[in-house]
DNA sequence: TCGTATATGTGCGTTAGGGCACAGACGGTC
DNA sequence: GACCGTCTGTGCCCTAACGCACATATACGA
C-alpha cells in the first residue's frame, strides 16, 4: 500500500539502492511475508532456505554456547538482508536469526538469490557493501559486550533498536533482553530501572519506551555512535525512485 | 625456496585453492614481503593500500574502544586474506591490522586486487567463502569473550596461534596478550600460572611452549573447536598444485 | 659488570555481575 | 472474581576480574 506522503518508506535499502531495471528483474522472485515476533528464521545448523529483506521490524543474528546464554551479535532491520551466509556461497550458519521486531520482509529462494548474484550487476556490490557493514557491527558489539557495563550496553541496545523500526516504543521482556545483552534477567532488570530512575524510558510488563533519546545517548557507550555510522552507509536516496512499486510481488497469507 | 621434501608448505591457501591459470595471472602482481613482529598492516582510519595474503606468520585484527582496552576479533594465517574490506568495496577498517607472528605474506595493491576481483572467476568465490569464516570466527569470539573465563580464552587462543603457526612455541608477553585476550596483564598472568602448574605451557619472559595440546583443548571451551572448524573450511589439497611456484614473484628487501 | 628498561610475579581492596531464592504484580482465562 | 502463568522487583552471597602498587627477575647494552 504506498502512500504518496512523505513517511517512513516500508522499502528495503538495499533493494532500494538498485538499479530499476535490477530491481524490476527481481520482483517476481520477491514474495512479501510478515516477520513475526519471535519467530526463527534460521538457526544453527540449518539449511538455509531463503534471504530476507526487512522492510519494517528486525531480525537479530544471536550467537550462542552450549545451550546456554546467547547474545547478539548483529541487527538486521530494512538497511540489510537476513542471509548473508547465502550470499557467502555457504547455506548454514552457526547463528540464530529470530525476529525481534514484527513487521515485514521480502524473500527469496536462496537458489534464486544466488543466481541472482551470479549474474554480476550491482545487488552483489551493495551486498559486499552491507556485508562489511555487518562485519563492522559485529566487531563492535563483540568489544562492547566486552568492556562496558550493562547500562550503558541496553541503551546502546535500545538506540539501535528505536533507530531500525522508527519507533519508539517495543514489545520485549526483561528476558529476552538479556538473551540480546549476554547478561542475566536480574541485570537487565537493575539496569532497566537506572534508566527508569533517570526518566530515560518507561518500562512496564513487556512494553518499553524510549522517552528521553538524548538521554539515552549520553548513557550509551561511543559503540552506539561507531555503529551507527556503518548503519547508515547507504545515502538516504540513491536515483529517484525511493520506494520500489511492490505491483508485482506476491504477497503471502499470514501463515506463522 | 620451495622444497621438495613434504614439509609445512609456505603458501597461502587461498591462493593455492585457484585454478592454476588464474593463479599465473595474479602472480606478477604479487609481492613477497615479511611479516615483522608487531608491525601494523593498518589501523582504524587508514586508507587500507595493499591486502595480504599471508604464506607464514599471522595477522590479527584488533577492535578497541576510546583509545584504551583492545580486543583481538580475528586471526589471520595462511588460509586467509588481510584486507577483507578492500574486497567488500570499502578501503577503511575499524580494525587495527597487526602482525602477531612473524613471516611472510604476499602483498598486492589494493587497486589491482580490486579489478582482479571484478573479473569473475575463482577469487571472488573464494574471498567470499572466506570471509564467511572470518565472520563466523569473529561471532564466535564475541561469544566466548562475553562468557568464557580467561583460562579457558587464553588456551583457546593458544591453540589458535598454534594452528596457524604450526609450530608450538611464540614470541609473546603477558602485556601483549593481554591486548589480545581484552583482559588485564595481571589476570593474563594468572591464567598463565594455571596452564603451567598443570604443565600444559611454560613461559619465560616473552617465549611460550605449548607442552600439551591435548591438555589445553581440555581447558579451552568448545569455541576452539567450533572456531577450528571454520577455519579448515579449505579442503587441504585442490587439485595437483599444493605449492604454486613462487618464480616470478618479486621479492622485497627487508625494509620496515 | 653494572645499570636500566622491560617483563613478570603477587598481593590487597573494590566492584560488577553471576547464582539463587523468593515476593509481588499484572494479565488473560475460565 | 478467582486462578494461574508469566513477567518483574529485590535481596543476599559469592566469585572473577579490575585497579593499583609494588617487588623481583631477566635481557641487553654501555
Amino acid at each position: 500500500m504506498p502512500n504518496t506522503k512523505e513517511r517512513i518508506s516500508p522499502t528495503n535499502k538495499l533493494l532500494a539502492a538498485l538499479p530499476r531495471r535490477e530491481y524490476q528483474r527481481l520482483i517476481p522472485s520477491l514474495e512479501e511475508i510478515p516477520l513475526i515476533f519471535e519467530k526463527v528464521l534460521y538457526e544453527p545448523g540449518d539449511s538455509i532456505l531463503d534471504v530476507y529483506f526487512p522492510t519494517s521490524g528486525i531480525v537479530s543474528l544471536l550467537a550462542g554456547v552450549e545451550d546456554r546464554a546467547t547474545l547478539e551479535v548483529g541487527l538486521v532491520g530494512r538497511e540489510g538482508m537476513v542471509g548473508v551466509p547465502i550470499f557467502m556461497g555457504v547455506n548454514t550458519s552457526l547463528n540464530h536469526a529470530v525476529v525481534q521486531g514484527a513487521g515485514s520482509a521480502l524473500r527469496m529462494k536462496a537458489g534464486v538469490f544466488r543466481k541472482e548474484c551470479d549474474n554480476g550487476g550491482s545487488l552483489p556490490r551493495l551486498l559486499r557493501r552491507y556485508t562489511h557493514s555487518l562485519l563492522t557491527q559485529i566487531s563492535q558489539s563483540a568489544v562492547c559486550n566486552r568492556f562496558h557495563p550493562v547500562d550503558a550496553r541496553l541503551a546502546r541496545w535500545l538506540l539501535m533498536t528505536r533507530d531500525r523500526m522508527q519507533a519508539d516504543e517495543f514489545q520485549l521482556t526483561q528476558e529476552f533482553l538479556s538473551n540480546m545483552l549476554g547478561t542475566r534477567r536480574e541485570g537487565v532488570n537493575k539496569a532497566a530501572g537506572l534508566l527508569q530512575d533517570q526518566h530515560l524510558i518507561s518500562y512496564t510488563r513487556g512494553a518499553l519506551t524510549i522517552l528521553n533519546g538524548a538521554g539515552l545517548e549520553a548513557i550509551a557507550c561511543q559503540c552506539y555512535g561507531i555503529i551507527k555510522g556503518e548503519y547508515d552507509y547507504l545515502p538516504p536516496a540513491i536515483g529517484a525512485r525511493q520506494v520500489p512499486s511492490l505491483v508485482g510481488i506476491k504477497s503471502q497469507p499470514y501463515a506463522p
